[in-house]
DNA sequence: CGAATATTTCGATAATCGTAGAAATATCGT
DNA sequence: ACGATATTTCTACGATTATCGAAATATTCG
C-alpha cells in the first residue's frame, strides 16, 4: 500500500453524495476559472449553509481548491487529486483481470463509454 | 439529476469505507475464483456479522457478485461495474482540463466533452 | 433425521451525516 | 464607519451508518 488508503476513502466518501458529486462535476465543467460559492448554490438549488458544508467536505478531502476573489470565494476542481483517485482505483481495483478503462480496448463491451445522446 | 448518478453514488459510497474497500481489493486480488465469506472475514479480521453487512452493501451496489458453492458463498469482484465507475469519473470529472491519468489518447471523447447540458 | 459448518438476519447502541435557519465573519463601495 | 453583499459557522434535529453478539437460515455429511 504505497498510497494512503484513508485519503482515498475520504475522496470516495466526498464524492459519494448527490450534492457533492454535482458540485464537483459543475466545477470540472467550469474549468480552471472555477465558480463562486453563491453561483454554485444557485446553479444547484442548495441553501447556502448546506452548500458550504459540502464545499468544506470536498475541500477537506483535497478534491477542490479555494481562493478568494474580492467578496466571493472561488472554488476549483483539483484535477490532480481526481487523477490520483482514478489512478488508485485503476491500479488497486482493476489489476489482474480485464479492467483497463483508459486502454485502447474495444468499446463494444463497455457500457458507459458511449453514452452520447444523439438527440 | 442524471439517471445513472445514483448508481455511481452507490458505488462510490460502497467503496468509501475501510472494510469495504479492503474487501473489494481482496476480491480483485483473488481474481475470478473469488473468495468465501468466511475466508474474507478471517483475512481481514472482521466479525462475520459485520462482514456480512459490508458484503451485502457491496453486492447491492453491484460491485461484487455472489455465488453459492456448497456450504460457502463465494464473492467475486465485478470488474464491469468498477470499469463503469472509473469510466464515469474519467469522463465526468476530468473532462475539459488536464486530467488524463495514463494517456490522452482519447481525443474523440475528451475534446467534444466541453458542454453537456442535459441528460 | 440430527449434528456440524457457513453465512445471514435480528436487535440494540453509539457515532456520523445531511439539512437549513439564524448568527457571525469577511470584504467592498460609499 | 456604515450598509450591502458573500460565505461560513453555530445549532439543533432527524436519518443513516457501523458494529457485533445472538439467533435464525441454508447446506452437507453421517
Amino acid at each position: 500500500m504505497h498510497v494512503d488508503a484513508n485519503r482515498i476513502i475520504d475522496a470516495l466518501g466526498s464524492l459519494a453524495q448527490e450534492h457533492r458529486l454535482a458540485i464537483f462535476r459543475l466545477l470540472v465543467q467550469a474549468g480552471p476559472e472555477g465558480m463562486a460559492a453563491g453561483a454554485i448554490a444557485e446553479a444547484l438549488g442548495v441553501p447556502n449553509s448546506s452548500l458550504s458544508f459540502h464545499l468544506a467536505h470536498l475541500h477537506r478531502a483535497g478534491l477542490i481548491g479555494q481562493q478568494r476573489q474580492s467578496r466571493s470565494l472561488i472554488y476549483t476542481a483539483d484535477y490532480e487529486s481526481m487523477n490520483a483517485l482514478i489512478g488508485f482505483l485503476t491500479e488497486n481495483c482493476c489489476a489482474g483481470s480485464g479492467c483497463a478503462p483508459t486502454a485502447q480496448t474495444e468499446p463494444d463491451t463497455l457500457s458507459t463509454r458511449k453514452q452520447r445522446k444523439t438527440a
